[in-house]
DNA sequence: TTGTATGCGTTATCAC
DNA sequence: GTGATAACGCATACAA
């Protein structure tokens, strides 16, 4: 075989001229159908066998029309948070024998809707995972994007099933549990601007912290290497505590805070949000929102599932985050 | 349309219709192939948007021959080293188009030749990452994998391409700096008994100790929680520094001394391998030994995207990992 | 129960 | 340059 001659692999025909019965019949045995002779089914396993023979997934998905497979698009396959949710739903695709092709986006926006269809045309379905592309967009872009579920994100009027996390909640908890500590004035490390969720954060915060503490926003971003550097200048504005626009950012300035010898939580407080695995096993522990993210993932798979199977979906879901208070929260210091 | 029913695709057909040329043309069009008229070419351009006509991929994988789709398997995607790696080939193969279908056996070896095989035939190729399997189970395995490359793991007589770590130098780098450190009495804590890269760090680590310390070896795993319940074990045998499998466990480890009261490097000395990105943002900051992660990916993706084109691939590589002395490491105590 | 024939949506070969 | 037509490998309606 010349290099980059296609290898001739064995067909159904090949089979079926081995096992001397038709095309239909081999066809019928590899998927079980119907009730076939069984001395028949015999001669074709056997036939199948030694001749090495595998169904073209290929061929299967043009003349079934599906190919079982999904797609998942991410704003950042570096994020713990993504990676979980990939898992989970890579874990509950994959006992119903789907497999999940991965997209990373890279967090730029405008590559988003590109794509969101290039990935999709290859697949059965879709998983849009905090899709950083405004409401309009994701309207326009729905019709070519079905049957595609949404995750960690709502839009009003899609009628793409959702699975949400409600941050306002979250955030309100950990208004709370700050102001409770006597925290007078708090930081928020600001997370990527096109982020819907940094946004609601950012809302819910604002109109939360009314009364309670004085709220200065820093621009930040959503890696260790943000949080590392902006928490210096975080505590520059006299905060005694910060938040995190997510668990990297948050651990990034723990990370700054240690190097620098500003000690955690005795001098400044420090609080995150998603509650990855490394939020626990951080120096000091870290307090932070968990986000149910592999659940995130599995719901999204339920979803879709019942959709490509033509039946109605399971209503939207939206998980309450549950405040996880570990060490690096305490009273302010005076 | 009822529900489970078949959505009505626009093919080639109805554009070749709606543009009055023969879906040959279309294709040519579609393909930017040799010469079209350019009225023929406008009008196909204006039917295909107007129809909203998109190729069908699994249609073309079937007459081309080829997905441009490659597998991952990987042994958990909960690890971050793996997620890296991951990464580098996600965005080594996108710029050429192809994109990466990923599937995780969970730690689980004897799930990987089915596995492998299954995801193999979805797609054009496939990148086997540190499997758990056998040197002679990967070679029987190997005809029906073809093209497949091989990463961070090497198996003698394989033609495959592979894409290698050398952890025996890590091993040796890691046991000079803790000799020189003036430990005389360390504790390995050992990874998943499947994992070939843990047996070789364990004889390397054997034959470097003789005659510069004391080696203990405790079963543990490759997780942050296996690193956490281990590290008072490893505490309880008298040694002064602990060589995490990976960094998981070493900062697992730390989690644990941290939550204990057991100062590190004051009192012990913690070492992991594989430089995650967490292991930077650790307090203290973990020394361990540096792979480089998303270059394997890329390499990995240089060797398979040529075989996939019927080239010779690129050499194999070995990369010598470096060793990244960071805060969590020091003199032994007296 | 089993075989025949057709369709799945493209690409590619070959005449024109 | 352009259009029939035959693969590509399999599933399935229909006939036997």
């Amino acid at each position: 075989m010349e290099p980059g001659e296609r290898a001739p692999s064995v067909t159904i025909r090949d089979v079926a001229r081995a096992a001397q019965v038709s095309p239909a019949t081999v066809s019928r045995v590899m998927n079980r159908r119907s009730t076939v002779d069984v001395e028949l089914a015999r001669r074709v396993q056997q036939a199948a066998a030694s001749l090495g023979y595998h169904p073209s997934v290929v061929a299967q998905g043009l003349a079934r029309g599906r190919t079982e497979l999904v797609s998942i698009l991410v704003p950042d396959l570096g994020n713990p948070m993504f990676q979980s949710v990939l898992r989970g739903i890579s874990r509950a695709a994959g006992v119903e024998g789907y497999r999940v092709l991965v997209t990373d986006s890279h967090e730029m926006p405008l590559e988003e809707p590109f794509l969101a269809q290039e990935t999709r045309l290859r697949t059965d379905g879709l998983v849009l995972c905090s899709p950083r592309s405004h409401d309009q967009e994701l309207l326009e872009l729905a019709g070519k994007l079905e049957p595609f579920v949404l995750v960690n994100r709502h839009v009003e009027g899609l009628l793409a099933p959702m699975v949400a996390v409600d941050y306002a909640a979250g955030i309100r908890a950990l208004v709370a549990h700050l102001a409770g500590l006597g925290h007078r004035h708090v930081a928020y490390l600001s997370g990527p601007m096109a982020s819907v969720s940094n946004q609601e954060r950012l809302d819910t915060l604002h109109a939360s912290a009314e009364g309670r503490f004085e709220l200065t926003v820093l621009e930040c971003g959503s890696m260790h290497e943000d949080g590392y550097e902006a928490a210096d200048r975080a505590l520059g504005t006299g905060a005694t505590a910060i938040i995190g626009y997510n668990d990297l950012v948050a651990l990034g300035a723990l990370g700054k805070f240690h190097a620098i010898g500003v000690s955690v939580p005795d001098e400044v407080s420090v609080v995150g949000f998603d509650d990855i695995a490394f939020a626990r096993y951080a120096s000091p522990m870290l307090t932070t929102v968990a986000v149910p993210q592999e659940a995130l993932g599995e719901e999204a798979w339920q979803r879709l599932s019942a959709v490509l199977r033509g039946e109605e979906p399971p209503a939207d879901v939206c998980f309450t985050p549950r405040l996880e208070v570990r060490q690096s929260t305490a009273r302010v210091p005076r």
